[in-house]
DNA sequence: GATGCGTGGAC
DNA sequence: TGTCCAAGCAT
């Protein structure tokens, strides 16, 4: 190992009691995370956190939790109604997906959400980031948890960089091993705490770093800060696009008790190609279902 | 690996 | 106000 591996593993290392600290003191009290939040409770928040802030998914999980306190629960309704329920978390397909997860868990683990990686990740709507992220923290499981948070505090604080790559790389996947404390719980407990304090201190935008536990540690700030210099990321259009006018038509069915009329859907969008093109979309996604009548209803 | 996929809050 | 972005996934 040359010298710079050595103090890039030295200094890694020290990341991890003083976040672990920090968190202690810090954690949010979040439904998900309670000593008695059941596994389905921590799969549900995952699907919903994916993309979408803790604040507006809190009441969401909350109604979803009551009215679905199981997967068989969920199972044992139709998908439109977890369409439904989904209401205006954004990235409806998601509430297709955690459907399609809780009839799998159902059908082929006994109505128990799985423990194993594996099984995890082969449910619908579930990735490398989520099956990693269950299984740590409905089980207590070691297991490298790396999204968006984690990603962007190991970028400053060991690499020196203000942003993470595009997408996950193996340097990072390494790391993320080299990092996790030997001991089970331990070693979910640094996987929320990273991510916490991605979420809390080391934000995207104006990062806390007066607050932040392992400042001293920290590459970046070592480096003095310097600017994000990769490529820039594409700015995500929305007025206009084909995702507005999805977002538009489901909303209508969502509001509405059953099936709606063509007339009804035209109502939201002016353009006709793109309004029709969208529709096709979310049939073809299964969000949407034509009726024998002609008419269209949450599946 | 690049795209497409919602929504609303913060500035 | 427009821009950015928030615990990704599937194709």
């Amino acid at each position: 190992m040359t010298t710079s591996e050595t103090t890039f593993a030295a200094t890694a290392a020290g990341l991890v009691t003083p976040v672990l600290h920090w968190y202690d003191e810090h954690a949010r009290d979040l439904p998900w995370r309670r000593p008695d939040a059941s596994a389905w409770s921590v799969l549900v928040s995952e699907f919903m956190l994916q993309q979408t802030p803790v604040a507006r998914v809190l009441p969401i999980h909350d109604a979803w939790l009551r009215q679905w306190p199981t997967p068989a629960a969920l199972a044992a309704e139709a998908a439109g109604e977890a369409v439904r329920a989904w209401g205006r978390l954004g990235y409806p397909r998601r509430a297709l997906r955690l459907h399609a997860a809780a009839a799998a868990i159902t059908d082929q683990h006994a109505g128990r959400v799985p423990s194993a990686y594996d099984d995890l990740r082969a449910l619908p709507g579930v990735g490398d980031y989520t099956a990693a992220a269950v299984a740590a923290f409905a089980y207590g499981q070691r297991q490298v948890v790396l999204d968006t948070n984690v990603r962007r505090v190991l970028a400053r604080a060991v690499a020196g960089v203000e942003f993470p790559a595009r997408s996950v790389t193996r340097a990072e996947r390494d790391l993320g091993a080299t990092l996790l404390p030997e001991d089970p719980p331990t070693a979910a407990t640094w996987s929320v705490a990273v991510m916490e304090l991605g979420a809390l201190v080391c934000t995207a935008d104006r990062p806390r770093c007066d607050g932040c536990p392992v400042r001293r540690l920290c590459a970046w700030q070592a480096a003095g800060a310097p600017a994000y210099d990769g490529p820039p990321r594409p700015a995500q259009a929305y007025a206009g696009t084909d995702r507005q006018c999805r977002g538009r038509l489901l909303a209508v069915l969502r509001d509405a008790p059953g099936a709606v009329t063509r007339a009804h859907l035209e109502t939201t969008w002016d353009e006709p190609v793109q309004r029709e093109r969208a529709l096709g979309s979310l049939v073809a996604d299964g969000l949407v279902v034509a009726t024998a009548d002609g008419r269209y209803a949450l599946p």
